[in-house]
DNA sequence: GCGCGTAGCTTACCATCGGTAGGTTACTTG
DNA sequence: CAAGTAACCTACCGATGGTAAGCTACGCGC
């Protein structure tokens, strides 16, 4: 089987493996078992367990930024853009539930290049958020960057919620979060740094 | 040493350890070896590596519910209650780092008892925050503790960020989060169930 | 057809680390 | 002083991440 082929199969099985045990107690040997492949063809593709890893969420990373940023540039104001994105995050989580625990549920805990990879799958969705907003705001404060952060981490928590009561769709979660945050969010854009309101 | 001065004192070295290499990459027998002690003693007191980062969170998480709704209490009306209990968190934050990054920084690749012990602290503050809310709301609503989870979420990032923004005082922290919240907020709290509007 | 480089793959191994069995020391208590 | 026990240790096991060395078969220049 040629190389491409095999990696995707590869980190195809290893995604699997890694949701059903966790990333801890997945053990190389068995992905290799279950792939059909001995364990150092693994490490002669992916470098070491961790590499592995890497792997898997850097394509899943690629994929949540493609749809979320799909759904914003299909909007014509910062409101839709916010809610029409965050729709489409609600709505990746849903649908690819593997690929989502591994860039949730597992952290600094992995090693460090792991770590990187996670932060920045969390970066490039806040950046997605900050400069889209900024779009409408000639001088973006800083506190719209971190406004971005209490988004992002608000939503993967409420994305954890939402598993615990299926009854919620992405678009009722969006609407959460639009209703929550739209007041405020609206309030940090209009905010022009003024003198003396740091 | 009686006992329970050598507990306090591993647990004292384990957060250490772990914060400084990451739970997996941190050893027992390092540790052990801190203490001044050997391997087994470690398991006969805390039973597992696992069994030790369990009792590490287990602590930090009764400080903090401590602190949050100790402030909490020293309010008069909801808004107050929130932002001092924001205050609070981002002080704890602050103050207590090496604590912090075991309870925000590990997840489910450690295990699953470790697992149920971070997403109880998380679920702690979500139910305080819920719960300290609903006093001023005769029929909660369902998303009364979904909000709570988006704000328990976006704090964590926040407070991640902070960290790389040092400028940032925990009152600042807790001032962003109020303006960006707090009217979405206030409309859930008055927002009544009402018929048609789930 | 024939050497030959190399992609794909394997067996057999090592080192580390979580965890344990079993024993020793030393202090308390009847 | 005997007996029990709390605190502690040495020496080991099994699993697992990772590696060394080699095998097989295909493509290619001659």
């Amino acid at each position: 089987m040629p190389r491409a082929d095999r990696e995707r199969q590869m980190m195809s099985v290893a995604e699997e493996v890694f949701a059903e045990r966790g990333y801890v107690a997945a053990s190389m040997d068995e992905i290799a078992e279950r792939v059909g492949v001995s364990k150092p063809m693994l490490y002669e593709y992916f470098g070491s367990k961790e590499g592995l890893l890497v792997a898997c969420i850097r394509q899943a990373r690629a994929e949540l930024l493609r749809v979320t940023s799909q759904a914003a540039v299909d909007a014509v104001n910062p409101e839709d853009m916010l809610r029409n994105g965050l729709v489409a995050y609600f709505q990746f989580i849903s649908d690819h539930r593997r690929s989502w625990a591994l860039l949730c549920s597992e952290t600094a805990v992995v090693g460090p290049s792991a770590t990187e990879e996670i932060e920045a799958v969390r970066q490039q969705q806040t950046d997605l958020i900050s400069s889209t907003m900024a779009l409408y705001v000639p001088q973006p404060p800083l506190d719209l960057t971190a406004g971005a952060e209490v988004i992002v981490g608000g939503c993967e928590r409420l994305a954890l919620w939402c598993q615990r009561h299926p009854e919620t769709s992405p678009a009722d979660a969006a609407e959460l979060v639009m209703r929550l945050i739209w007041s405020g969010m609206r309030s940090l854009l209009d905010d022009q740094p003024s003198p003396g309101q740091g």
